[in-house]
DNA sequence: CAATGACATGTCAAGATTGACATATAGACG
DNA sequence: CGTCTATATGTCAATCTTGACATGTCATTG
């Protein structure tokens, strides 16, 4: 599972809280791969048991600071030597197969809707990207995910623009 | 669920065995889907069971030849009004944040993967999309979904030659 | 000082997904 | 006639994911 093994990765990079890496998660790593709390708790509790995290200390309100072990890191790093599962699971992406079935100004307020949340989180991408300079490995790579990201979105916007000169053409 | 739905409104174009919607998804909305046989021939028993779907026929070997019903086909549409779910899931993606784990070389390696799979991939949608001039309605939004995989495709091949140029510098 | 919202952790049942196990037939080829 | 492959359907346990339920604390603001 690839949760377990983002969990430690995290960790690897600094020590954190179960809340602080449901955070994290929501910021960036949700992009690739959505967790919610109800996922994350068990799942520390799981890594724990295991030692390939532990825990180093404790904050205000129960909080519980975690942070990877050699263990921990080790398994991250054989994971990221395995082949990746290329599967990828995208609802809007499905949905598009099935546009013939609505009355094209229908699909065509698909597509728009498509399109503008596309430009949201491309806008909002930009605004991390300008954020600041990536100066450690860490922000490196994360840089390498956000720009994939960048790419991706206007390549997205594009073709969603295009599919609505498309779907006029339906009527 | 987006698989019943993807299941009935597939059924809608034409009626299909299980084993054919089987093949289906693995031709075509795998990219956006994928689901296997265990997942889809409970599926189709649930959805009969239910009245979206009915069996229409029978061929050999036992296949079961099933059509979208005027509720199946009303179900699919409420489905494509409704606000799709934007959460994606990639295994692949994710593990771009934790390419820092690793050292340069071997970040090179995944990211010359993940370029070359695109590429595969690439070429297997040209070839699609030389293939035929969509006629129907149908063939016409699998076009716009097909167009969706070029422009992404070739954005992420962008992206994946920039990011090896990117790691490069890492050494 | 009371209310609110963010912080913080947890459980659980229902549903979705995977991968393995299981079985059988039709057609093609040697 | 035997073998192999593609066709064809099914089940099941293990695992993953979701959304709801549940509880309590800290800091801010009115």
């Amino acid at each position: 599972m690839s949760l377990r093994h983002a969990l430690i990765g995290v960790l690897a990079d600094e020590p954190r809280t179960g809340y602080g890496l449901l955070k994290h998660f929501e910021q960036s790593l949700a992009y690739a791969w959505p967790a919610s709390h109800s996922q994350i708790y068990p799942e520390l509790a799981r890594l724990l048991a295991k030692g390939l995290i532990r825990q180093t200390g404790a904050g205000p309100r129960g909080a519980r600071v975690y942070e990877a072990t050699p263990d921990g890191l080790d398994e991250v790093c054989r994971w990221l030597r395995t082949e990746p599962d290329r599967r990828v699971r995208s609802d809007a992406a499905l949905r598009i197969f099935f546009l013939w079935l609505l009355d094209p100004g229908e699909a065509a307020v698909f597509l728009a809707a498509e399109r503008d949340r596309f430009r949201t989180l491309l806008a909002e991408l930009e605004r991390i990207e300008a954020e600041e300079e990536p100066r450690t490995p860490k922000q490196r790579a994360y840089r390498v995910a956000l720009v994939g990201g960048l790419l991706t979105l206007r390549a997205r916007i594009e073709w969603a623009e295009w599919a609505l000169r498309e779907v006029e053409a339906w009527r």
